[in-house]
DNA sequence: AATGAATGAGCTTTCATTCAT
DNA sequence: CATGAATGAAAGCTCATTCAT
């Protein structure tokens, strides 16, 4: 065995059907991205294996050659739904720190408009994330509720900040308003489960977050800016 | 429902067998409710006939006697769910045309305080109604969804009577904020889901819905009442 | 109608199917037979539930009502077929203490006989035992060289009874012999598995085993010749 | 192509690619030694292609290359384990002809030696041969009862020759002898699958044989005592 | 009317085998 | 030649539903 009579001089052995890198990352996300939709449109329970493969257009066995489990697979389309609404709302380019109410109702309203056009896109998703995960299993509800609160989050630092600067009353509890806020914008989201979203509604509807944001229900003389 | 053994229009005494009228609805009745104790503590799909029967103090096949099918059952478990928080809420106790935003809000407040006391005597009403039933089908979605319009329905007619009145600002749209106002007591829910509910905590919240409602975020001196 | 139609007077409310006593244990004895069967057949991991299930004429989902596992199943079978042997061999009929080797060698004799007439009518049934079993896994064969064990602790016995009175040789090791003993018969068996058995061959098997025990195991005065 | 790349008994210098003669040969070789070792420890149906494979340090692609099937692997595994077995065993080297009881018991002592030497330095060769094989098939089972057989006979014509010497009695069926010399190793076996295995058991068991053969087998005037 | 034994379709998962590279 | 990705048949098992009693 000195001479290797089989193959090439480099270093590297090349034996067999090369193993083209990234392959395997690709069949995930492949076999990911059908599942989102599958499991989406039929719910998870409702899915087969057999399904969730036909559509991602492999066989069954391809799929536990990427995947341990069904609910492994779920796990990774939560991951994938997550990783979609943060490139779809971009936090990054929200951070700038407000300096007036104004400011951050704006700020506010730009993610929530953001949230709502890849809803808008892909109204599956919200099903996905707002529905199917909560109803599996304790896990999974707990990272829904974590996305939520991973939000709120956001939300109080920037509360806290608005307090220190004066534009944000001193009694409001940044913690409750903060989980308050995000809940505002769900009628929206309901709508489009609804399938009654429409740009015009999210309009009404952001419009109106603002509004009691800004400035409560009390009527105009009682406020009298 | 005082006297009547028999049901049905028709009086005639039924001689010979009087059939024990009314026995069918109690089975029915003691299945739901054994299926709404088992749905919720396990979830519907975790949830076998075998378990709901045994619950129930039942055979199997007397579930099918009285339903068609599983999924029936859930049908009337969530009538029934809705049953008990309308039994809860009582809105005919609440129905008092309010004349001052004070008094609206007051209404609201009362209603979300009956809603959080039967989810606190029983919590699993509300995985029930929010995440089990949701995750179903389009039609239990739907339902649920039905369920929040109703709540807003009642809201809107409040909210006129406000504007109409003129203690609630003219540009406020009834339909947008009505929905908004039940979102705003979802955080609140959601502790319950993530089983962080207290009654320090509900206060918390309920006490800022009202202020949102009544101010908005809107710093005081701009206010100036 | 004075008597109530629904509830009888007597104390026991006699609803629905009657149980059938005894239903359960038959079906389970049913399946256990048929497996026995078909695992002899085919071997165990050749055996599919379904073809189980076919043999002994019932469902799949039947098998599981009464089984939790096809491994429980397959110790049912071997407990069954440790039965079926004990039958055979009828333990207590050959428990005279004898007080002589002839006796003793007549003794084991009978007993090799009652177990070759058991596999010459039943000859699956050694494969189950010797073969199947053995190769599932380590609790099954603990299992049958625990057979192997009783039956030499029998042996045990006996052989230190008869050295105590004289007529087996002192310098038996009677741990050591019980054991070989009981492996002469094994020749016979290997004949049986390869369906060489007959009436003659075992003839002249347990003639060899009983020379060679008489020869192996007299005390030395006995021996002279 | 005009040189044969495929080997073959011509021994024409193969110029450009010498193809590695008995490659082919070295890598089934390599395949083989490999199942020996995996079918050993964790048993024959247990065992899956990859894990093989894996063992080999080849794909499983070339598994198939050399081998037609699973099945296929373990005929081999067992032709090598019964190679392995002669080697230890070397029965050139005991086919001197005896010329007495003591030298015949001695030669065949020696041969259990060596065969349980091979046992104890890989106890997982008596599980392959004894259980795992013997559980697969009737082709199988045959050919471990023909290995058997195989040793039966070397010992028949030992016994056959030790009559016509005189020096067993003439009374011995050296067929039947031969199978229960056999059988009486077996005690030994058994304590070494149950993991009881240890040198001083050996001793003992291997003594008791010598003792009862010696007994059993010797030509009356020589036994007297 | 009531029962629970019986059923079988359908589930998730495994793995021997094939084949494009 | 060698590879391991891909496959799909078939496994064990579950459970909503049916039905004889």
């Amino acid at each position: 065995m000195t001479a290797d009579p089989n193959v090439d001089a480099d270093s590297a052995p090349r034996r067999g059907r090369p193993k083209e890198a990234g392959l395997a990352e690709r069949r995930r996300r492949q076999i990911v991205e059908s599942a989102y939709v599958v499991f989406a449109e039929r719910g998870y329970e409702a899915t087969g294996i057999s399904d969730l493969a036909a559509h991602a257009g492999v066989g069954q066995g391809t799929v536990y050659r990427y995947f341990a489990s069904k609910r492994e697979i779920l796990d990774h389309v939560f991951d994938f739904s997550v990783e979609r609404l943060f490139e779809a709302v971009d936090p990054e380019t929200l951070a700038s720190t407000p300096t007036s109410l104004a400011e951050l109702v704006e700020t506010i309203q730009l993610a929530a408009n953001r949230a709502f056009a890849l809803i808008e896109r892909e109204p599956e998703f919200l099903r996905l994330i707002l529905v199917e995960a909560s109803a599996i299993d304790q896990e999974l509800k707990d990272r829904v509720l974590g996305l939520e609160q991973l939000a709120a989050n956001f939300l109080v630092k920037s509360l806290r900040r608005g307090i220190k600067s004066g534009f944000v009353r001193s009694d409001v509890d940044p913690q409750v308003f903060a989980h308050m806020i995000l809940m505002l914008i769900l009628p929206g989201l309901l709508q489009e489960l609804r399938g009654e979203g429409s740009p015009e509604n999210r309009e009404r509807y952001i419009g109106a977050v603002v509004h009691i944001m800004m400035r409560g229900l009390c009527a105009p003389m009682t406020v009298s800016v």
